[in-house]
DNA sequence: TGATTTTTGTTCCATTTGAAACTATATAAT
DNA sequence: ATTATATAGTTTCAAATGGAACAAAAATCA
């Protein structure tokens, strides 16, 4: 590929990933958003719960892209909603444990299926092969970002 | 593809791009905001402005997919920055052109070629055939994601 | 022409987000 | 033990964002 020297904002591959990204973002949104009135923040913390209960905080944090601010909002939010219950730990005065309660676990066992069938219809259709170099080339390029992240943080330093 | 049950949100597809997505534009943003001090709905409309000069607020907004509101926002703040101009148009008194100043050229200028190296950095090793399997693909991915999206709110009625 | 509807762009208000300061507990060092 | 440092999580405040209401000009239609 030769380097171009214009850029048409309609071609950028940077710009065409965020435009899909937030479509695809918004539509699984509206999947639980109106059901179950809860936020992506608080989706992705479900999702997490779902997968790993008994999570702290912090561990949320890592596990999906969010700060720890964003996982505190989401957390009082969804126990306010009795999405999620919070138990302490006598082993970590600072921590807390955090799971599904019942009603958490059925929007997580609702939304499940319908976020798969949105995953389905979108890259369904991708051959098993195509699907793997799917993932290569997703796992290659955040793999190249944060290196060139980290690149650019060095040389502001 | 046959369709999983379980839903690990590392290996879900829209997770995955969701990321990625806001780690490229992350990474852009670090090269505009840090030199020139404009946002991203900012340098959006910079660079749909150093395409196609003296487009309207409408115009700017069908082209890149942010509401009139934003683009209100991000022209006003462009203004008072003196990287854009505005310009009243006699055929219809709603509307106003605008149109990079010099140090709005200068932007462009200096932020194209850095935007591009680093388009080329993340996508540059794809073989032409794979960039276009790439172009392809995510034409077809947006296309599926609104056709959805449409069905969505057609059911929703 | 005059009344009605559309379109363009802005403003206002409520909600969301992000960064920094802060509290409380735990760990390390002397 | 006592002090210093690090970690977990929350609060606070300012900025960004989104939606609805709005004003002004244009287009439509009677």
């Amino acid at each position: 590929m030769e380097q171009k020297s214009s850029l048409r904002l309609q071609d950028f591959l940077p710009y065409r990933l965020s435009v899909l990204s937030n479509n695809v973002s918004s539509l699984l949104a509206s999947l639980y958003t109106e059901k179950f009135g809860i936020s992506i923040p608080e989706w992705r913390t479900v999702a997490v719960l779902g997968e790993e209960p008994g999570l702290t905080s912090t561990q949320i944090a890592s596990r999906v892209a969010m700060d720890k601010v964003a996982v505190t909002r989401a957390v009082q939010s969804l126990i306010e909603k009795r999405f999620v219950r919070r138990s302490s730990s006598q082993a970590d005065g600072r921590v807390s444990h955090l799971n599904l309660t019942k009603a958490g676990q059925r929007v997580y066992v609702e939304v499940v299926p319908m976020a798969l069938a949105i995953e389905h219809k979108v890259w369904g259709t991708l051959a098993p092969a195509e699907k793997d170099y799917w993932d290569e080339m997703l796992s290659k390029m955040e793999s190249r970002v944060s290196t060139l992240r980290e690149e650019l943080l060095e040389c502001n330093k």
